[in-house]
RNA sequence: GCGGAUGUGGCGGAAUUGGUAUACGCGUACGGUUUAGGACCGUAUGGAGAAAUCCAUGGAGGUUCAAGUCCUCUCAUCCGCACCA
């Protein structure tokens, strides 16, 4: 018998799948479908551990989907634009397209050195014409539907790297590259309307078989709110100012406004006839100007300071009447609600901190719901809540309190519940025309352009006569030109090249130039899972009849630092799909999962500085990619992930071993090699056929749920069986090797081809446990006495009570506590328990 | 602060509907095999105790004949978001 040879065996059989084409994707559209699909990785040229657990496990789920009779779907990629490509090319003076196809490459050989059972007929790369051709289509399509505009946004801009950074590359208010602090600046950018489709992103979640983190993650940062749009008049003006709240019942506790820096109202304070009413104008423009060069970071961690100035006017509280002054501070933001808000110290930590720095007056009119009986908190006789009716916690926040409760010192609303006044006072400033209902959303709409080099270029054109013109769709692909300047210098790199700038107006054939902004990469990732059903196609993004066949993808497995963009994106442009009628569905991904961290065998995050970093081509090296898959399987719940343990995986090489003998000595044995089933004794059911169809179901359940690791120890306990035993029959060896084939590819299809075989393992059908061969003949009942187990029974299954009772009564540990007198009651579960409670 | 999770031997972790806690692997110990080491095979392995037994699933209560599992409170760790009015 020749020693297990990992390196050996992997390559010879790498060979033979591609060559037989055994991963191609069935083309006949008839018949259950899966589509098991993974996040397609960036080109980084180096395939890393992490890489490893999403897409081996994924790997062995759609392995087993595929032998269970489904067609499958299971591409991989390359989400190949993006900005490292042109620090490479920076750095190392190659050009981005030669460093990213380069990486293609070697990430393409090391995919393969995993035995993943991709289609490689079907590899697509985001920077490849043949499909930015069709990002840049999904623009023209978004453009036509009017979701996408051009504005004046802010970005986060690096000074040292002369370029605009998307929010993810700002880490802490730095740049992630060069640690220099980002700026905030007004460019003109392209949006996506995404928040138009608020609403329904947030509802269709409901739909989803996705992590519970996950969807609680994109709820958050849609972040709907229902509130109201409350006018407060400016006193001896014109103007109002319209603040928003979800607290209407809060109202009569207002006893300040405050104006975010950037209020257009501000400026009107600021102007000279504003000017000669009070002394606080300098105050207010050093203020307001000081706080509108504060940089993101600083803004951030004021948190606990509150700053602000008073701006010499008053407002007039539109319910109460009250007269309130209004002040001007930053930690109101323009970009949310109205940029105003009404100061309510009483039931809001915030404005309470601002109240007390600034000493103004903490009214109470909203107490505690418990404390509704109290007569003087009901009539609103009182202006606080009294000690001796606040808890403990409440005594410790003060005059604080911000849920909702019973009203009181509001007028012709005290005594009533939050609840009930909300409603009333939306119908009052209704009625008043001082308000009305309104939804804010946290979701801002989505800058997609980027004033980068190695991304898919913007189908616009600017002319002079016609204004923004979108490119016909039959001149796409707009080419990303090859010879441009990508250093960083402020402006997009593709205005250097003369010859993709200058172009004809589509519409009047004048000159004109083009966008020379290219689009942010999670945009080529938004809709990539629809080109993987037909990425040669060239007459369209993709087919409707193919996708309508795959989509939507029955599985999605990617990392957890997705969660909230790329996923969201993806979400967006469905729906857009969707209503133009492309596409039959609105949620892309049925179900999602997210593997876990691998951290390093410390239990730190992997990183070279601490080197710690496990290096998968070292593993292959020594182990080969079935022990690695293997010890990814079994090193613990998927989604949980964990620290590298070096000595794990050396176990998982040792019991490849064990497999590898085992099988083979069963060929050597040819009076046992039969094929035919194990047959049944005289009682019945043998172990082994019991124990094999146990293992069948245990490993069949496991994989289709992705609990990996309990299916491979399902799968250790039935070869201990086996080797106790230390005979194996040829059915047993055939599907032990089955349900081992997508943990372990390469030595199962080995080992097969041993056993004789001429055909893959890999098309075999996968095996089914019968129901009838599970089930026990003897069992083992526990014996308990008050919930203590005293003693077994090993006794046949489906006993009846009567007998269970007189057997158990026999017992010497039972006889030690039971009498035929002290027993209260007796409790019996078919199979599995008796317990003799004892009267007290 | 808000949201989501997790807590079980020396370690990674198992455990349908509440019903044998610690499967499987790692490590360790002893034995076998081997010229030796490694590899391999076998046995044992939660803690205390001579034993009978008792104690153990972060902690404290509760429900129940019975709780790792259900309920209440609490502590710790991890992740995400965070001046969102």
């Amino acid at each position: 018998m020749e020693r297990y040879n990992p390196p050996k065996i992997e390559k010879k059989w790498q060979a033979f799948w591609e060559k037989e084409g055994t991963y191609k994707t069935p083309e006949n559209q008839t018949g259950k479908k899966y589509y098991c699909l993974v996040m397609f990785p960036y080109s980084s040229g180096d395939l890393h551990i992490g890489h490893w657990y999403n897409f081996a496990p994924a790997d062995i789920h759609a392995r087993y989907k595929r032998m269970n009779g489904f067609n499958v779907l299971h591409p991989i990629g390359f989400d190949s634009f993006g900005l490292p490509a042109e620090n490479a090319a920076i750095k190392r003076k190659i050009h981005p397209h030669d460093w990213t196809e380069q990486n293609i490459e070697r990430m393409t050989q090391q995919l393969k050195s995993t035995g993943n059972s991709y289609d490689w007929g079907r590899v697509l790369a985001a920077s490849r014409p043949e499909y930015y051709k069709w990002t840049q289509w999904l623009f023209l399509l978004i453009y036509k539907r009017k979701l996408a505009y051009r504005a004046k946004a802010l970005a986060n801009w690096c000074p040292s790297c002369q370029t605009v950074l998307a929010n993810e590359q700002v880490e802490s208010g730095k740049c992630w590259r060069c640690a220099s602090e980002v700026e905030q600046r007004d460019i003109d950018q392209w949006m996506f309307r995404i928040t138009e489709y608020a609403d329904r992103l947030l509802a269709d979640l409901d739909k989803l078989d996705w992590p519970s983190q996950t969807l609680a993650m994109q709820r958050h940062w849609i972040g709907k709110s229902e509130g109201l749009e409350i006018d407060f008049q400016v006193e001896g003006s014109k103007d109002t100012i319209k603040v928003f709240t979800t607290r209407a019942d809060t109202i009569y506790g207002a006893t300040f406004m405050v104006l975010a820096p950037e209020h257009p109202l501000v400026a009107k304070f600021l102007s000279p006839e504003s000017q000669t009413k009070g002394s606080h104008s300098g105050a207010l423009s050093d203020y307001v100007t000081s706080a509108r060069k504060k940089k993101e970071l600083e803004r951030l961690s004021a948190d606990k300071d509150r700053s602000g100035v008073f701006t010499g006017s008053y407002a007039l509280n539109p319910l109460s009447n009250e007269r309130i002054p209004i002040y001007v501070s930053d930690y109101v933001l323009m970009g949310y609600g109205t940029g105003a808000i009404m100061g309510v110290p009483g039931h809001d930590a915030r404005d309470n901190a601002f109240a007390k720095k600034y000493d103004l007056p903490v009214k109470t009119v909203v107490v505690p719901a418990h404390h509704s009986r109290h007569p003087e908190l009901v009539s609103g006789s009182v202006s606080e809540i009294p000690d001796q009716v606040r808890n403990d916690t409440e005594k410790d926040t003060g005059p604080l309190f911000t849920d909702y409760g019973n009203i009181v010192n509001s007028g012709e609303y005290s005594g009533k519940t939050s609840e009930e006044v909300i409603q009333k006072i939306k119908e009052y400033v209704k009625d008043n025309q001082v308000g009305d209902s309104k939804v804010n959303y946290h979701l801002r709409d989505w800058v997609v352009s980027r004033q980068r080099y190695w991304g898919a270029p913007i189908p616009i054109v600017y002319c002079d006569k016609c204004g923004i013109v979108p490119v016909p769709e039959s001149d796409l692909p707009i080419m990303l030109p090859f010879d441009v300047d990508y250093t960083p210098k402020g402006t997009s790199p593709l205005g250097t090249s003369p010859d993709f700038l200058n172009t004809t107006c589509p519409e009047c054939k004048g000159p004109a130039k083009r966008e020379t902004d290219t689009m942010d990469t999670f945009v080529d990732s938004s809709w990539y899972f629809l080109r993987f059903t037909e990425p040669w196609l060239e007459s369209d993004p993709f087919s409707e009849e193919k996708v309508k066949y795959w989509l939507p993808v029955d599985m999605y497995i990617g990392g957890a630092e997705h969660t909230v963009l790329h996923l969201l994106y993806s979400r967006f442009v469905t729906k857009v799909l969707f209503d133009e009628r492309l596409i039959t569905f609105e949620e892309p991904f049925h179900a999602l999962r997210h593997q876990g961290t691998i951290l390093g065998p410390d239990g730190d995050k992997m990183s070279k500085s601490k080197g710690n970093v496990i290096n998968p081509d070292d593993l292959l090296e020594t182990y080969g990619s079935d022990t690695v898959r293997l010890y990814l399987s079994f090193m613990g719940p998927y989604d949980q992930g964990g620290p590298w343990d070096n000595r794990g995986i050396e176990g998982m090489y040792r019991f490849l071993g064990r497999v590898w003998t085992l099988v083979q000595s069963n060929m050597a044995e040819p009076e046992i090699a039969t094929e035919s089933p194990t047959p049944r004794n005289d009682k019945g059911v043998t172990d082994s056929l019991r124990i094999m169809h146990r293992t069948i179901k245990k490993v069949s359940e496991d994989i289709n749920i992705l609990h990996f690791n309990t299916a491979v120890a399902s799968l250790m306990g039935y070869l201990n069986y086996l080797q106790s035993r230390k005979q194996v029959t040829r059915e047993e060896a055939v599907t032990y090797l089955l349900l081992l084939s997508p943990f372990a590819p390469h030595m199962t299809e080995e080992l097969w081809s041993l056993l004789g075989k001429k055909t893959s393992i890999h098309l075999e059908k996968w095996p089914v446990y019968d129901g009838e061969l599970i089930k026990d003949e003897k069992v083992t009942l526990v014996i308990q006495v008050d919930g203590k187990v005293r003693d077994r029974m090993v006794v046949d299954a489906g006993l009846s009570k009567e007998e269970a009772l007189g057997g158990a009564r026999k017992l010497e540990k039972v006889k030690k506590y039971v009498s035929d007198t002290n027993v209260d009651k007796v409790v019996f579960v078919p199979d599995k328990l008796i317990n003799f409670v004892i009267k007290i």
